[in-house]
Formats: C-alpha cells, structure tokens, sequence
DNA sequence: CATCGCCTGACACCTTCGTATGATCACGCA
DNA sequence: TGCGTGATCATACGAAGGTGTCAGGCGATG
C-alpha cells in the first residue's frame, strides 16, 4: 500500500480503522530534527515514522491508521506546500501540521487556507507539538469515522436497481406514491415495489430514516 | 444600531439582507492606508466605511448588510486579534481579512485558525486585497442566506407547543402514532392531532420535509 | 367569573401504505 | 436453450395515516 492509503474514499474504509492506534508520519530533511520529534512523539507514546523528502514519502507504504502529517516547508523536491497540495488533489484528508525555520506570513496563510491544520515554527516548543498532534488525531478520527459511516450508507446505495434509486428519490422528496407512479409512468403497485426494496436494502425503518440517510448521502456526495 | 446589529442570530435577519449591496468596514489607525483603502474600494464600486480603533467600530451604527470587516492587527486599544475574539464571543460572523505591516507567523496562524478569511503583509497588492474582499462578500452572503432559510424555520418552531414539538421530536425519528402515544401515555387520535398541528405549523408538505426541517433546525441549534 | 388556548379523547370515514400471491415480459449469461 | 434478475401489473387484505366533528378538563388571563 502506498501513501494512498490514507486517502479515503467512501468505501475504502476497512474495520475500524478510526480505533487503531495512532501515527505520525513526518516528513523533515534534517536528520537531528527528524529524530528529535520522532523520540518527542515515542516519548508520549504515539508511533511515528519519519521521512526525509517527499518522494520517499510518496514511496512509501502506509497503513490505513489515523493520524497527521507532520510537515517541514522547505524540503528536496517537492516543497510541503506542493505535497499539499498534491495529497489534496489526490483526495488525502490526513490532517497536516507545517513547521519551518524560514517561512513567512504569505507562506503561512497560503497553508491554513489550504486546509493546514497548524504551522508552527523553529524552534517550537515541544508541548506546542504535541498539542497540536493530539488535535489533528482526534480530528482524523473523528473524520474517519463519520466516513466509515457514508462509505457503508454508499455501499447500501449501490446495491440498488437504476429504479429503485429513481423511486427513492421520489419518496424522499415527499412524493406520495401515486404521485411517483405517475411521475415515472409506472402503476402505483409497482411503486410499492420498489419502495419496499429501497427501504429493505437502505436498512431503514422508517421514511424519516430513509430521509437522513438520503441526506448524509447528498452531502458526502456533493 | 450598534456593531450588534451584525450579529445575526437566527431570527434577526430582516428581509433579505443577503441581498442588498455589500459594504466594507475598515478598522485602520493609520489615516493615509485608511484613506488608501477607502478610495481603493470606492474605485470599484464598493461601499465602504471606515474607523480608526475598534471602539469607534463598537461604538458605531452599522447598517445590517453583508460585508466583511478589514481590520489592521495592531490598533491602538483593543487590538485587532483581540476584537476577532470578541466579535466571534458576540456571535459575529462577520468575515475578516486581516493586514499587518508588522506581524509573524504566529500571529497569522492564531487569525486564520481563529477563522480570519484572509491575513495580508502591508504593502499589499491592491489586487490582493480586492480578490480577498470579494471571496469574503461572497462568503458573507452565503451565510446570511442559510442563516436566513434556518431563522424561518426557529420562527415556525417557535408557534409550537410543547406537546407538538414533543411530537415533532418522535416523529422524525420515524416513531409510528401508536408508538407515539404509548411513549407520551396519551391516545392515538389525540397523537394524530398534534401531528397534524405540526404539519400545518411547520409548513411541511411531507414527512421526508418534515424530517428536512428537523436536521436543518437540530444543525444550526447545537 | 368568563373566556381562551391547550391537551385530551372518541367515533367515523377515507386515503395511503405495506405486503403477500401470482403472473408476464425482456435481457443477459451460461 | 434454460435460468436468473429486474421491471411490470393485478387483486386483496390488514395496518397506518389524516381529517372532521363533538366534547370535557384545566390553567391563565382579563
């Protein structure tokens, strides 16, 4: 597996993965930095693994686990910014955590626009570290678990006729099923039909169940 | 109307507020960048107004129109962080874009993570600061729209009773009548008015409406 | 005290939903 | 060609939803 583990489509998600046990990848081409944090992070008990560039990053084969990056600015090759920026691209929602000894205020705010979660620089205090390691974990836990949650509401979904969609997507809009039938030239009987599928294979026990799985469909969506 | 009268809570918002002509609230000591600014976003087309510190700003009458607020880091007084962390304290959603002649990257990341849209370095780019006004305005707009859509619906709820938002509560969770009136101890019919009650109060067409409004009311509440 | 709003309940009636049974037709695949 | 799946429809029955009418109790308010 690749660092493309860590990108997370709706069903990708193995068991749990939310539960695993942290880790912290760092990227940081200067070695007594590099081994510094990862001793700083061993020190608390978190796992690390550690990187000196991003090609060796990208290289790299990553579980699935929760956790964040931490990321130097200024590294051979791809600079923290275009990785990213790639991951991004890539659909990566791993949380990052910039550090820099010769960054600027541009450099920064372009970071925390593109969704960095903090920048911090060197020298930095250890605790400000691990403060801010300890919220991007909890951040991708609680990312992967609302995931997991859209990747198997998606796997239900798919497992329903080109029909059965179209009629609940009738049914959640609130249409009565005469109105469907109508609606999709079909009898009312056969409504039925489909709707009792789509409740059966969606798993919900209710139209107002059906709505909000529906609902946090649409939104993982787009 | 004070500065308060940007804090929008839901059920504040007067008719269509998102969609009178925006106006730029500038917070700059230095009368000549203050001056700049103005004649900058006049040149545009922008309405602006402009203060010298944050009392002024708080002591003021602002019209409710979307905007955003442009505010210079280091004021005499309140400083520029400080008046984002009282803004945000009041309820303000009110967009900022900070700029800082003088500022760090700790400085910045603590604005951005506090929720700042943009953070410029004096001298900035004229163009810059117009793309960061604009992406603001916008984002302004769209708040104030959703805000809208979900004030409505707190002013429906509102007309409730007690026992018809109890049993609004156990209808969206797709309880059926007699599921409802076993839970509250009363009879079914009298399950069936209140529900009735809710449908018409809350002008929902539908169940599936109904549970839509619930999620959109349980959102913006917690 | 009278009135009003809210909660409660019953009876009746119709609509809608949900499902079971049984069946036909089309399409793709072995 | 046979088989499975999906889509279609009919009939029928029971469960649930929705509305209207009538009515009693209860607390607040003028």
């Amino acid at each position: 597996m690749t660092v493309a583990g860590n990108i997370r489509g709706p069903g990708a998600s193995p068991p749990a993965a939310a539960a695993m046990a942290p880790l912290v990848v760092i990227v940081e081409d200067d070695e007594g930095i590099r081994e510094g944090l990862q001793d700083l992070l061993r020190s608390v008990g978190l796992d690390a693994i550690a990187f000196g560039s991003t090609a060796d990053l990208l290289a790299a084969s990553l579980p699935d686990r929760p956790g964040c990056l931490v990321l130097d600015v200024r590294l051979p090759g791809t600079s923290g910014l275009d990785l990213q920026a790639k991951l991004a691209a890539m659909g990566s929602r791993l949380p990052i955590i910039f550090m820099t000894g010769h960054g600027d205020i541009p450099m920064s705010v372009r970071a925390m626009k593109a969704g960095a979660l903090d920048f911090l620089t060197k020298p930095f205090r250890d605790q400000d570290m691990l403060d801010a390691i300890t919220v991007a974990i909890e951040r991708d836990r609680a990312w992967r678990t609302e995931s997991a949650g859209t990747a198997e509401l998606a796997r239900l979904a798919a497992t329903l006729t080109a029909r059965e969609a179209e009629v609940m997507q009738h049914v959640v809009q609130g249409l009565l099923n005469k109105q469907i039938a109508h609606a999709l030239g079909i009898s009312e009987i056969t409504v039925k039909i489909h709707r009792g599928n789509v409740m059966r294979k969606m798993q919900a026990g209710s139209v107002a169940d059906l709505v909000r799985k529906a609902e946090a469909l649409k939104v993982s969506e787009g």
